[in-house]
DNA sequence: CGGGTTTGACCTGCGC
DNA sequence: GCGCAGGTCAAACCCG
């Protein structure tokens, strides 16, 4: 399943142009949504697969409400240089991401559970003896995840969203270890890993769980350009492209190198496709430096999202 | 003092 | 059933 034949971004004739078309995701034509839309979870899975550029070649694509499994999307179809253009709002940058979502399902059946064991055990030392109230039969299940690979020097990028760090693990056969993040808005239970490329040491892989249902935090850290330019950018004005990158992230998807997802590798199904995934083709950091100009973004997203290659 | 990070322990899922 | 690895908790700690 993962041998399917991939778009590919087609927009870098003009880095300020990138294509928000991706791939075909069945037969319904591809909607123009913008990454916050889908983290704020504004948009339905399919939507989310295609706002992401992401097919369902590698997958088993279910439906989400019938409680069956969803669809575990492949690395992103993201368009590469060279064909249709539309006039989407890009902004230069230098980083490389890709991206990848995985289909998860409804909630938080962890979190329920630890929230019954705390409950529970509020007696102090037993707390810890957690009660493994598990609801059988409720198999659990997990958010949709999206993941993108980001060349930074940063582990954790800017997004505009507020995040606490809840934990941070080991990765088998890697040397940089994982970090879990979480949004710190009531009722959010979006999540996002954090890791680097144990292949590539530069690249970032931000795995994000789940769609916040709140808009970005207006008030964010000082430094927080990302976060401005997020916000500014949640009304997109149609006549800019008809619809903004509303999300740092989204930025680096657009900016992504082509070819990032093979046809033939990029199939694994999960994140496993991530890992599959290689920046080191010459045509891509070709197109990293085709953007030494990033200019007035530069001003307004951390510099991280525009780290220049050496 | 409130909010974020660190870190060891614990839980869960999965493969063997 | 066991062991491993991923994921999460929560106390302790740090910082503005």
């Amino acid at each position: 399943m993962s041998n399917e034949p991939r778009d590919l971004y087609n927009n870098y004739d003009d880095p300020f142009q990138v294509n928000y078309q991706y791939g075909n995701f069945g037969s319904e034509p591809s909607p123009y949504l913008s990454f916050t839309d889908c983290l704020r979870g504004s948009t339905d899975y399919n939507s989310l697969a295609r706002a992401f550029g992401i097919s369902p070649s590698s997958s088993e694509v279910v439906s989400p409400v019938d409680g069956n499994p969803r669809p575990v999307f492949d690395a992103g179809e993201i368009r590469g240089p060279g064909s249709e253009s539309n006039n989407n709002p890009a902004t230069p940058n230098s980083s490389i991401s890709s991206s990848s979502t995985e289909a998860g399902a409804e909630e938080d059946s962890s979190k329920s559970k630890r929230e019954v064991q705390a409950k529970d055990g509020e007696g102090g030392e037993s707390s810890k003896k957690l009660n493994k109230l598990k609801k059988k039969g409720e198999k659990r299940e997990r958010e949709p995840r999206f993941a993108f690979m980001t060349k930074s020097e940063v582990d954790h990028l800017e997004d505009g969203y507020r995040w606490r760090k809840y934990g941070q693990k080991a990765v088998k056969h890697s040397p940089y270890p994982r970090s879990y993040y979480r949004c710190t808005t009531q009722k959010c239970t979006v999540k996002k890993r954090v890791e680097r490329s144990f292949q590539d040491p530069s690249i970032v892989i931000t795995t994000y769980e789940g769609q916040h249902n709140h808009p970005i935090p207006a008030t964010l850290r000082g430094n927080s350009a990302a976060g401005m330019f997020a916000s500014s950018m949640l009304n997109p004005n149609p006549a800019t492209g008809g619809m903004g990158a509303s999300f740092p992230h989204e930025l680096l998807l657009q900016m992504r190198t082509p070819s990032v997802s093979h046809p033939g590798s990029g199939g694994a199904g999960g994140d496993s496709s991530l890992y599959q995934q290689t920046l080191n083709s010459p045509q891509q950091q070709q197109y990293q430096q085709q953007f030494p100009d990033y200019g007035l973004l530069q001003d307004m997203v951390p510099s991280i999202y525009f780290k220049k290659e050496p």
